[in-house]
DNA sequence: CATCTATTTGCTGTTACTTCA
DNA sequence: GCTGAAGTAACAGCAAATAGA
């Protein structure tokens, strides 16, 4: 079983969606998520000649296509090493939809893949001619190497698919669900990163917020009264708001993150007042 | 070249099973 | 042994991309 912290070793912003790109940057200089591990391979590869699907070739052969044994587990027959029970399929849409594919792809292995382990006539024997859910429960061998061949691609391709469900004896089908469920949990621990991360940024927005709401306070209070006003070497207008970044800033320091206030500011609340990170 | 259709692939949400406290 | 929560394998449905007609 696959703790919290197998989980969050994988996380990264850089979550390979090619058509559903994560586009999520909350701060790209100062988030706590940019300390996230960002992959290497986070670009998915397409062709099976790239440099990413040749580091995987190294530990896979992909050339070695599964032998008619491994045509046999690819209708269904679960990994030795497995634990299996079963129970009444829910559903058969995507069976019959998937299980009536096939012939326009070049690689029969390829095109068989989604039908695999969706009801099949051997299934179906092999569980007494009920159409069975089969609920294994992976290896610690075979999760170890699924989660390794995660972190260095988190999509594979159909050959690499084909080649790792051989060398766990699951089903390319598996292998392909396995990956699914993976990055889906990845994504959900990243929006709960995510979701932290804003939850912060709202506080100490509400926060700042607050503050400063009370010290417009103070300033107003201090104008209306005329012997302190009277006493300013500088009138409180040499504050000015960049109306472009929107920072308030003195006459001669425009964009600079520390603010130089007035005298008399000084003396309500010491000598400088940084606008990114206000006192609390 | 534009359009249509079939297919593939990944994502999201759900269901059902397993494990554990 | 029972139970509920958490984890996860498997699934359905959908959308987008792609290839071929």
């Amino acid at each position: 079983m696959m703790g919290k912290e197998d989980l969050s070793l994988s996380l990264s912003l850089g979550f390979a969606q090619t058509r559903h790109p994560l586009k999520l940057d909350l701060n790209p200089t100062s988030s706590p998520i940019s300390n996230l591990q960002i992959f290497p391979w986070s670009q998915t590869f397409v062709s099976s000649s790239d440099h990413q699907n040749q580091q995987f070739l190294g530990k896979i052969d992909v050339n070695s296509l599964p032998s008619t044994v491994d045509l046999e587990e690819e209708t269904g027959v679960s990994s030795p090493n497995s634990t299996i029970s079963s129970t009444v399929i829910s559903g058969k849409k995507r069976s019959e939809r998937e299980g009536t594919s096939g012939g326009a792809g070049d690689d029969l292995d390829i095109t068989l893949d989604r039908s695999s382990s969706r009801g099949t006539s051997d299934e179906e024997e092999e569980y007494g001619g009920e159409a069975c859910r089969k609920k294994l429960r992976l290896s610690k061998d075979q999760s170890s190497v699924l989660e390794d061949t995660f972190k260095e691609h988190n999509t594979l391709n159909p050959k690499q698919k084909l080649a790792l469900a051989k060398k766990l004896g699951l089903t390319a089908r598996q292998v392909e669900v396995w990956f699914q469920n993976r990055r889906a949990r990845t994504k959900l621990k990243q929006t709960e990163v995510d979701c932290e991360y804003l939850k912060r940024c709202v506080e100490k927005l509400t926060e700042d917020n607050r503050r400063l709401e009370r010290e417009a306070a103070e300033l107003r209070a201090l104008k209306l009264s005329p012997r302190l006003y009277g006493q300013m070497s500088t009138p409180p207008t040499t504050l000015h708001m960049c109306p472009s970044c929107e920072r308030v800033a003195g006459p001669s320091n425009h964009n600079q993150r520390s603010v130089s206030l007035s005298p008399w500011f000084q003396m309500a609340h010491g000598s400088t007042f940084d606008v990114m990170h206000p006192r609390s």
